[in-house]
DNA sequence: ATACTGTATTGATCTATATCAGACATTTGT
DNA sequence: ACAAATGTCTGATATAGATCAATACAGTAT
């Protein structure tokens, strides 16, 4: 039986948002909130393995996650190799990829049942240009972005395993902990694979690694389960003997 | 003997600049090209070997690449890794990842002598919100910026080393050929040490695999000077057989 | 309870690429 | 023109992680 979201539009108001200081609207007077609302048409929902957008469709509005967990993912034109470009969560912006050409060019799926706020990207540019603090808050957010993908360019092209598996852990905790969660234990929304895709590591080293760790007695760990114990060592493994150069 | 850069600022024009068809003007009327010109304070030389930008270093503007040819990397916080982020060349934006916290984050060094034209951000933020074309064409160069570094990391996650020397091929020849250069020639301006930490391989490896290219005839190649033989070789390598599927 | 399906773990083996090392080529400085 | 420094190429060997394969586990349906 496959679900399928129910197209399900309701008003919504930014300025009163839990999310307000982490979202669109961070350092935003309550005036310019105000017209923010009007910008932000609809929440949708995204119900879990959905599809908010895939590459090649066409660009109108960025998303705003207001609960849920995505990945966003690109597939090699030729065989199928998937590569998961990010994990995104609440409050943070998806879409940002397809401004250049007015096309996606990747897919965002939903890891678990989701609502997305749809800012329609007209509408953005047009209060922009009015409010220097959008302006200046979008241009972060896209900056942000790129230089959290020098951030993945450089674990992909410079660390081994344990360190891409460890800088993953401490990452993850550190958003989800910022969102108001336990600093020390989290249930993966996304499997070994996707790990292993982001991470660029297969599965199975992904899962030897968590088990390692685990031994190590530095995290414990069943299925999706993850409990950090020792901090400090997973940032020693991320960051290793500084003190010995 | 250690050049160093005169510190030489003279008036430009983006109106009869021969890259407005590449760079910050494009999409602009000629109304709109002359406010730009007001925003393009000076041209900025870079001896080869120079950096123009550093991380850490407090971030005012962008810049434009005039001539010459820059890479930007990034490099580890405990040992000195680096891990370089992209070659760019003439008619492209650097310093973007400065924005979102005022700070550089990465490195921008020139790898032959080059001119840049500096553009205050405060002054292209408060044209972009007086020029809607202007505004766009900033979403769009932020937004290419996310979908190259995209590009980059399904590169390092998922292909060999050899997809990944012809896709750095090809990208480079095309990108030079739209500047005019030779379709089939290029001499290279970066180090085999270069390559590798953009491709996340040795330098080792990237010899091997050029004299691999030029055994199949695919290229020829001698020290830094590359003529591409057989292009469909090299897309073939890049996006293997995908008639077999 | 039992079978079924997707996911995770663990072990054995293989391989692409790293590492180490030496020769050669090119550029730079004197 | 020569020496020194830097960059490139190629070979021999080592290894991190891939691949292949079997088992275990969790969630859902029968």
């Amino acid at each position: 039986m496959s679900k399928t979201s129910l197209i399900q539009d309701y008003k919504t108001a930014c300025s009163n948002c839990h999310l307000r200081e982490l979202c669109l609207p961070v350092g935003l007077s309550p005036d310019d909130l105000q017209k923010l609302n009007n910008i932000v048409k609809t929440r949708q929902p995204v119900l879990k393995g959905e599809k908010l957008f895939t590459e090649g469709d066409e660009f109108n509005s960025l998303f705003a996650i207001h609960t849920g967990f995505f990945k966003t993912s690109i597939t090699a034109t030729d065989d199928g190799r998937e590569q998961v470009t990010g994990f995104q969560m609440t409050g943070e912006i998806i879409g940002l990829d397809g401004i250049v050409n007015d096309l996606h060019t990747c897919n965002a799926i939903a890891l678990e049942d989701a609502d997305v706020c749809v800012l329609p990207f007209e509408n953005i540019e047009l209060l922009s240009r009015e409010f220097p603090a959008l302006q200046r808050h979008m241009h972060k957010i896209m900056s942000r972005e790129i230089v959290r993908e020098n951030e993945v360019i450089m674990l992909l092209g410079t660390m081994q395993a344990e360190e891409r598996l460890a800088a993953f852990l401490l990452n993850l905790f550190q958003r989800s902990h910022m969102r108001g969660f336990s600093k020390s234990e989290i249930v993966l929304r996304m499997s070994r694979q996707d790990i292993g895709s982001y991470l660029g590591i297969t599965l199975e080293t992904v899962s030897r690694t968590f088990s390692k760790f685990c031994d190590e007695g530095i995290i414990e760990i069943k299925q999706r389960y993850v409990r950090i114990i020792k901090p400090e060592a997973l940032k020693e493994i991320f960051n290793p003997n500084k003190s010995c150069q």
